[in-house]
DNA sequence: AATAGGACTTGCTATAACACTC
DNA sequence: GAGTGTTATAGCAAGTCCTATT
């Protein structure tokens, strides 16, 4: 990557203008209409009415916010210009593209990259830096530039680029400027503007991190660089979306000021209204659904600015150098033994040979799909047999006698008992349904409702009480145990370098937890054997001896062109496989994050045009043109997940291609409310002001169609996806997420970082990654002591208060030479100068001020998980690159694993360090 | 073209590990 | 130093997106 110093960002002119650009049309014809009713729509249904309510105009702010009252629309939205008020936050967007935007200018962006890679990544950050020294030297950067057009944005031959190190890349902004440029530059809409800033209060930081840096060892990682070559991007432009970030929850947010809050919890409530949704599932929660609402206008335009840096990543792995990998290995493929196949038979496919054109995953420079060479570890470790308890449960008052088997599925149902599981009508039969098969036919025990699984729960609690009441020596004994055991199994030596292994434990057996309304909630998870396990490692390497003696492993492969040491089938769906991957930490994941930033970064060069097109297609006369049209602006703008379909089995969630007629209402003049249930059952309550044309088509796409119909009728991910890699190369629906949520935060900490002390310039971070969550709509359920802890806060200010009050009075009495008044317990105080209590008096607001202020924080973020998007949505370069440059610790940032797991973006400071370099990172290589 | 299979990434929650308060 | 609040991790469910089959 390259580096630059942009300061400022570049990008931030940008604009995003419609362009021009072309856009293939290709848009499929086909389809059928997909008749679709399959699930009925069930969720919605009634939901919408519910929940709006709370909706309300704050909605904006208050993402979560529950109920806000508001719900007409006009709240929201923001009219078109800006944005509301948000108050809070975020602004509002523009449009974008409209048709005609403007276009104008051009921008460029430079980048360009060194390259550097080096060798070193180290793990930990730490280590990094230590090390760095010592591998500066050995670093090799490299630069290039390339230059490509944007306007054509080549098909997957491109994609090469995508693979290529950045360091290869190099940003050629510049010049490229031409082409389509044109219309390039425009853009920006006027009124546009980004996003709207936050303002929001946001968590404070704590910190603290710590940081450490992990093993290490990693070091070298893979070598993988990429070719070369590549193209080149051109310059543009693009903002940023950030107009999402209105939606969510800028407007929103900040709307509502804060207090409203209190109310409600997200989660939960909504729920409730929710259920109306649809008949079978329901959300998570049932109570406790969060709504989100969300006004906010959308408009497009986002901007983007920034600048690269390196990133590097490439890892040498030993042998290879630089570039490609190891050609030797190459043939390695041929090893390469089946994918687990299925029921199917094995077959083995030889055909992973194709992969290697066009997978994206593949990296290029690696052989065709090959992902290691040597790979050595140690298998899986099982969790311990059932130890029989012999506590007996009663049926119908009596006690029970349960074989060890019996009691084992019994003992999973009873220490539920404190979940909201054990209350589920489903989860209650499913349970019962496969507790019967291993009680039998005969068996005493017929009827739940005869079932009083108490005593086994007591027994629970004592157990737990007791391992509580461990001496911190006897915990310290148990856990030295147990790393023992577990020691030989937590790493994997991956050509050569040990690196750490994710999931090593198997899967112990338990009651499935689906989340939502999942039909197989309850359901056993049976104790997984080691004849379940199919094992993938090195060829010419020990196989892991299996634990479990008189036992042995499924199968054992050598398949190098998979990532995964071990899978077995999920017992609660059977086809679908549970694998053991190396840790997050890894080279071989760190490659692949950074080849998804890429890619993101990738698509900050045609956003411009693919904006224009699909804004032109908002009335093309060809539906399944107008529906991905559509589709992807809603991808775009709002940062909805694809949506796959999904089967009966499943909790009935959508995401984009598969929302419901029901899910999406109309509100004049030009307004969407959005409800439905995300992944994860969590849901998403929106109101969104529109372009126009989106208005009308959405219309059109309802019409004639009952609540339960697809409003997409002629799309599927499929569809869309193909759609998109005409328009770039490796382009899905999910970069659209990644690239939003990257550009979102590059944009609010270039705007909104101020001088400051470093616990301010968190806060402008944390108030940046809460617009990030509230886009993605990350949301978490609010704690069981969140209103203790608000309470416990409200009583410390007020006593605060009170001693200020006291301060006042003694102050008073002081100008006028007077003693101060006793205490609360009559005992006389000292008697302070006028000048020190006015000080105390000054401290003492000082003090409330900030209890207030982070009390608001909480209430803010109750609901909205700041995780997710940290975790897998924000480019680390943009961060570190900030950390740097803004003299601001990356551990206050990232904790121990964060800093493991982006070792790959750390090599950007070093770089950074070492030469000058400045920082900012630029989404767009080029 | 639709479906199945397969390999990963993403995302929420429970729990462990700390940090803090009284 | 126990109880409690907070943050980091583990755990595992649920998506995405490709490729292979039917």
């Amino acid at each position: 990557m390259s580096v630059q110093a942009c300061s400022n960002s570049v990008f931030d002119d940008d604009d995003d203008g419609p362009v021009i650009f072309k856009r293939s049309s290709t848009v499929s014809k086909k389809n059928k209409s997909n008749s679709e009713v399959k699930k009925s729509s069930s969720q919605k249904n009634d939901g919408k009415l519910e929940r709006q309510v709370p909706s309300g105009p704050v909605s904006i702010s208050q993402k979560n916010k529950e109920p806000s009252p508001k719900p007409s629309v006009v709240k929201s939205p923001v009219t078109g210009t800006k944005a509301s008020t948000s108050s809070g936050s975020v602004s509002p967007l523009k449009s974008p593209v409209t048709g005609t935007k403007a276009s104008t200018s051009g921008k460029v962006s430079p980048l360009k990259s060194p390259v550097v890679n080096s060798k070193a990544s180290v793990s930990a950050a730490d280590q990094s830096k230590q090390s760095l020294k010592q591998n500066i030297s050995s670093v090799k950067k490299e630069e290039k530039h390339l230059v490509k057009s944007s306007a054509e944005p080549e098909n997957d031959s491109a994609d090469s680029e995508d693979d290529k190190p950045l360091s290869s890349r190099l940003s050629s902004g510049l010049l490229k400027g031409s082409s389509n440029n044109v219309d390039k530059g425009a853009t920006a809409s006027p009124g546009s503007s980004m996003i709207p800033k936050s303002k929001l209060s946001l968590k404070r930081p704590s910190d603290d991190s710590d940081d450490e840096k992990p093993l290490s060892s990693k070091f070298q990682l893979k070598p993988h660089t990429g070719t070369s070559a590549s193209k080149v991007s051109d310059d543009e432009d693009e903002k940023p979306l950030a107009s999402k970030l209105r939606l969510n929850g800028s407007s929103a947010k900040a709307a509502q000021p804060g207090k409203s809050n209190m109310k409600d919890n997200k989660r939960p409530l909504d729920a409730v209204s929710s259920l109306g949704q649809s008949s079978v599932k329901k959300p998570k929660v049932e109570s406790s659904i969060p709504t989100k609402v969300k006004s906010v206008s959308v408009k497009s335009e986002p901007k983007l600015e920034d600048d690269d840096q390196i990133p590097i990543a490439q890892r040498m792995k030993k042998a290879g150098t630089g570039t490609k990998p190891l050609p030797t290995k190459q043939k390695v493929t041929k090893v390469v033994s089946t994918p687990p196949k299925k029921t199917i038979m094995k077959t083995k496919k030889v055909t992973k040979t194709s992969k290697y054109s066009k997978s994206t995953k593949v990296p290029p420079s690696s052989g065709e799909g090959q992902k290691w060479t040597t790979l050595v570890h140690n298998g899986v470790i099982f969790p311990p047999p059932y130890k029989p308890h012999g506590i007996k449960m009663l049926y119908k008052g009596e006690p029970v006698d349960l074989t060890p088997e019996q009691e084992e599925v019994a003992t999973m149902f009873a220490v539920m008992k404190d979940t909201d599981y054990a209350t589920k009508e489903k989860f209650i039969e499913n349970f019962m349904t496969d507790w019967k098969k291993i009680l039998g036919k005969n068996h005493i025990i017929k009827e739940f409702k005869y079932c009083d699984f108490t005593p086994i729960y007591e027994w629970h609690q004592r157990e737990k009480e007791k391992k509580k009441q461990m001496t911190s020596e006897e915990k310290k004994a148990f856990k030295e145990e147990k790393l023992k055991q577990e020691e030989k199994y937590m790493w994997a030596i991956v050509d050569g370098v040990k690196e750490k292994v994710g999931n090593f434990r198997v899967e112990p057996p338990g009651l499935f937890r689906g989340r939502g309304e999942h039909p197989k909630m309850g359901k056993l998870k049976k104790r997984i054997l080691p004849s379940d396990i199919t094992i993938n490692i090195g060829k010419g390497v020990p196989v892991p001896e299996c634990p479990i003696p008189g036992q042995s492993w499924k199968e054992v492969k050598h398949d190098n062109t998979v990532t995964w040491l071990a899978f077995w089938n999920d017992p609660i769906n059977p086809r679908e496989f549970k694998y053991v991957f190396l840790a997050a930490s890894s080279s071989l994941k760190g490659q692949s994050d950074k080849e998804k930033y890429e890619k993101a970064r990738k698509l900050k060069d045609y956003i411009h045009t693919i904006r224009v097109n699909y804004t032109k297609d908002f009335t093309s006369k060809d539906l399944t043109k107008r529906q991905i049209a559509v589709a992807t602006y809603l991808i775009d703008k709002l940062a909805l997940r694809a949506g796959n379909e999904k089967d009966d089995d499943e909790a009935d969630t959508v995401g984009c291609c598969t929302l419901k007629v029901e899910n999406v209402n109309l509100i004049p003049s030009n307004s969407l409310e959005f409800d439905f249930l995300g992944k994860d059952s969590i849901k998403y309550h929106n109101i969104v002001e529109v372009e126009p044309p989106v208005y009308k088509a959405i219309g059109q796409f309802k019409t004639g169609k009952s609540d339960g119909d697809d409003l997409f009728d002629k799309l599927d991910t499929s569809k869309l996806n193909a759609h998109l890699k005409e328009l770039m190369p490796g382009l899905t629906a999910k970069v659209f997420r990644t690239y939003n949520a990257s550009i979102t935060l590059d944009e609010m900490l270039h705007k909104e970082t101020r001088v400051g002390d470093v616990a301010e310039k968190l806060v402008v971070y944390n108030s940046a990654n809460k617009e990030v969550a509230i886009i993605c709509n990350h949301q978490r359920s609010v704690s069981k002591s969140h209103s203790a802890q608000m309470s416990r806060l409200t009583e410390k200010i007020n006593e605060l208060k009170d001693v200020l009050d006291g301060l006042k009075v003694d102050l008073s009495r002081a100008k006028k030479g007077k003693a101060p008044l006793k205490d609360a317990n009559g005992k006389p105080k000292r008697n302070l100068a006028p000048e020190a209590l006015e000080r105390k008096i000054a401290q003492t607001n000082a003090k409330i001020e900030k209890m207030e202020r982070d009390m608001q924080t909480k209430e803010d973020l109750k609901t909205v998980a700041l995780g997710t998007s940290k975790i897998n949505y924000l480019d680390p370069r943009i961060s570190v690159a900030w950390c740097k440059r803004h003299e601001v610790p990356i551990e206050k940032i990232f904790n121990k694993s964060l800093l493991a797991k982006f070792a790959w973006a750390m090599d950007t400071q070093l770089l950074t360090m070492i030469k000058g370099i400045p920082s900012r990172v630029c989404l767009s290589s080029q």
